[in-house]
DNA sequence: AAACGTACCAACCGCTCAATC
DNA sequence: GGATTGAGCGGTTGGTACGTT
């Protein structure tokens, strides 16, 4: 046996929701909140499937959402989570506040993507493209200075946790000089980790992320003396950089 | 001004997973 | 334990706005 589908296909309208239908949406919900979807249309009077209320509500009536355009800090915090979660746009999305699964998604497909490819890194993997015959040369060169030319000075928001026990899991730089500074090296320098903010940073950091100690998935900003950059790009994205730069 | 191409995003589709019977 | 169901997720589509020729 098949399974049935999720409601009634005749008589149910699709397409674009109306203003009339969002105002019925919203009242009901607001008023009698989501008892189980299915019955959501029918309560509310409205000739949708259950699935299409809670799709219109998750992604466009929420009071909780925050529209509007991406953030640079929202982007770089995007790739980071792409880096290491893959295309889960919903865990994605549990670290954006305000920003749906399909937001980010769309984003993702139509601006971020673009912008690793132009970067020369393969989006899905983060990795440097490689092309046939080994890594393309003209990408040897463009991918750190890539790095370099990403950077736009912009004040943000971000606010450091308390705890400094996480290991920073890359460090990067030629002749394997470690550059991951520790918290309390922050600290010896007169820096607050849990204040920073690119503008307040000397020029020579930027910002990475930073394994939580208990091996969850959270990601954390940490700050990174680095090439000059304060930038937030995938850890991963860094694998071949020896390689490349050799 | 019209035609065409591109970018963006809301909405849909089909699948998986977990809960329930 | 298997069938059924609802909810949620990720991929894809289609309409519209905008830019370019």
């Amino acid at each position: 046996m098949g399974r049935q589908p999720c409601c009634e296909k005749t008589g149910l309208k699709r397409g674009p929701w109306t203003i009339e239908e969002d105002q019925k949406l919203v009242h009901f919900i607001l008023n009698n909140g989501i008892p189980c979807w299915r019955l959501v249309p029918k309560m509310a009077g409205l000739m949708r499937c259950g699935k299409s209320c809670r799709l219109r509500w998750i992604n466009y009536l929420r009071p909780d959402l925050k529209r509007g355009a991406f953030s640079e800090m929202e982007e770089n915090q995007i790739i980071l989570l792409h880096s290491r979660l893959g295309n889960r746009w919903s865990k994605i999305a549990a670290h954006l506040p305000g920003r749906t699964d399909n937001e980010i998604k769309n984003y993702w497909n139509t601006r971020i993507k673009k912008r690793l490819e132009q970067l020369g890194l393969e989006p899905l993997t983060h990795k440097p493209i490689k092309h046939r015959g080994g890594i393309d040369q003209s990408q040897h060169k463009a991918f750190p200075q890539a790095l370099l030319i990403e950077q736009e000075k912009k004040s943000s928001e971000l606010k450091f946790p308390d705890n400094s026990e996480g290991k920073f899991h890359m460090s990067i730089g030629h002749n394997d000089e470690k550059r991951a500074v520790q918290a309390d090296e922050m600290v010896q320098k007169g820096l607050n980790m849990e204040t920073a903010t690119p503008e307040s940073m000397p020029a020579n950091y930027f910002c990475f992320g930073k394994t939580e100690p208990s091996g969850s998935e959270n990601i954390v900003p940490s700050w990174i003396d680095g090439f000059g950059t304060d930038s937030v790009l995938s850890l991963d994205a860094f694998d071949n950089l020896e390689q490349i730069l050799l």
